[in-house]
RNA sequence: GGAGAGGUGGCAGAGUGGUCGAAUGUACCUGACUCGAAAUCAGGCGUGAGCGCAAGUUCACCGUGGGUUCGAAUCCCACCCUCUCCGCCA
């Protein structure tokens, strides 16, 4: 949610910078519902402070014993006006409220201006694909062939985009997992957290899937009330892990990492990468998630996202590293950067990676503050970014560290957590 | 799932219709005393929002949402959550 203080001042300029990325903010709405609220807003407080008052001189009149029904009289006519008032203010409220929460956020000053993604900036690139003298495969045939990958198991038992892994393979995904927690935490300063994987809507309202993007998301029923939300990328209760809490400056940066399954309902994306798994309804991922103070969120996106190449650089993978332009940015981000990794198969870079800082957009939603001493509360930063996903990141492994017999080399810096086994071969 | 108890400020804990946004204790901040600290004493100390150049001022908030009332932390209804015991269970 943007800060209505800089609506209020400044709505053309808002819209200005929304519109770099997409978005047509509608000013001239913002100003009218704006103009009302502050009339309404005035006039049932006045009405509220008139009531007020006589009520509390009732009190005292009768806490005296004198007689009250002149000014009971009085201030029995006040009831309906003020109801009135009342719901119109509140009406007003949900409305503007409803607006902002449907606002994305504004592009940081350093973001390329872009329609898509054939706006995105290349910032570096690590790592040179390999030249294979062989036909290379992709994952699914390498894996299939291996037996340890099976997409007809995950069929029945499921539907299409699910998978199952047997073997090495399902161990060279938990190896994945556990290399990059412990890289993060040894390394890199995180503290690891379990988070659930159902969230209530609060929390998916605070990181902003909602109300906007409902349709992305996996739900469990129950009641309205109490209806749950399958979370999408353990950013969510991560995060919501602030909600609602004010922490000593002292205490920040937070760095949190948690390896969660996700899960997407993909609504959309009928047809793309239907093949294998990069595009799954349930995948895991390591995320990274940092809560710093306003002026050191910038550096911390850098960090972060270093954070992140890290885990692609021990493990041998080529990327490239994309600042993502204003339009093709989440709902959410101010900045971006895509880690997008080499997959042979396809003959190019997918994202493997993606690193934001959502500046106070996310944390004046979820009231997420600090505070310095004795000082007034003030909103942090909010950062995340995946280090990695985990499925995609088996992909590429597979892809990028196959051979010729069909076997994949395990690569070093995954077998400690891999019990000695060097290649993944047929059972 | 059954039975009971309970949700009040950072924490503890009063308050069951009226100067209650809320006693008191504790923690914290400032000052006094002290060489310094402790103890003691005095004062301060919630969050959000509106209006205002400011000083300030107004409103809302006692789990959440409704309702009754001139007036609700307090009464009524629904829901959520926590705790205890029983049952079941990894």
């Amino acid at each position: 949610m943007l800060d209505i203080q800089l609506l209020r001042k400044d709505a053309a300029l808002v819209a200005e910078r929304l519109a770099a990325r997409g978005f047509a903010f509608d000013a001239a709405r913002f100003d009218a519902l704006e103009a009302e609220r502050k009339t309404i807003q005035t006039r049932t407080q006045e009405a509220q402070s008139h009531r007020n008052s006589m009520s509390k001189q009732i009190g005292m009149m009768k806490g005296k014993g004198e007689d009250t029904t002149a000014v009971m009289a009085e201030v029995a006519g006040l009831g309906d006006e003020l109801k009135q008032l009342e719901e119109r203010l509140a009406a007003l409220q949900t409305e503007i409220n409803d607006f902002l929460m449907g606002v994305p956020n504004l592009p940081h000053e350093s973001v390329a201006p872009g329609k898509d993604e054939t706006a995105n900036v290349e910032v570096s690139r690590w790592g040179t694909p390999r030249n294979f003298d062989f036909a290379v495969r992709d994952h699914v045939d390498i894996g299939e062939s291996l037996g340890q990958l099976d997409f007809a198991a995950a069929v029945k038992i499921t539907g299409s985009r699910f998978s199952v892994m047997r073997g090495g393979l399902a161990r060279l995904h938990r190896a994945l997992a556990q290399f990059m927690l412990d890289t993060h935490t040894a390394e890199h300063g995180y503290t690891e957290v379990y988070v659930p994987y159902l969230v209530n809507a609060d929390s998916m309202r605070g990181t902003g899937q909602l109300p906007k993007f409902e349709e992305d998301l996996f739900h469990v029923p129950r009641t309205d009330a109490e209806k749950l939300y399958l979370i999408p990328t353990a950013e969510v209760p991560v995060t919501n892990l602030l909600r609602d809490e004010i922490v000593a400056a002292e205490s920040l940066p937070l760095r949190f990492v948690a390896h969660t399954p996700c899960f997407r309902s993909e609504a959309g994306s009928y047809g793309r990468d239907t093949r294998g798994m990069i595009r799954q309804h349930q995948f895991d991922k390591v995320e990274l998630v940092q809560m710093v103070r306003p002026e050191d969120s910038y550096a911390a996106l850098e960090a972060l996202t270093a954070h992140a190449e890290t885990i692609l650089q021990k493990l041998g993978l080529p990327y490239r590293k994309m600042a993502l332009c204003s339009g093709d940015m989440g709902f959410s981000a101010a900045k971006t950067y895509d880690l997008e990794v080499w997959l042979p198969a396809q003959n190019t870079y997918r994202e493997i990676s993606s690193c934001s800082n959502f500046e106070t957009f996310q944390s004046r939603r979820m009231q997420a503050r600090f505070r310095v001493g004795q000082g007034k509360p003030e909103l942090l930063h909010t950062l995340n970014g995946s280090g990695l996903a985990v499925g995609r990141t088996l992909v590429a492994v597979l892809e990028n560290y196959q051979n010729a017999d069909g076997s994949v080399t395990v690569p070093e810096a995954l077998r400690p957590w891999m019990g000695g086994i060097e290649q993944l071969t047929p059972a």
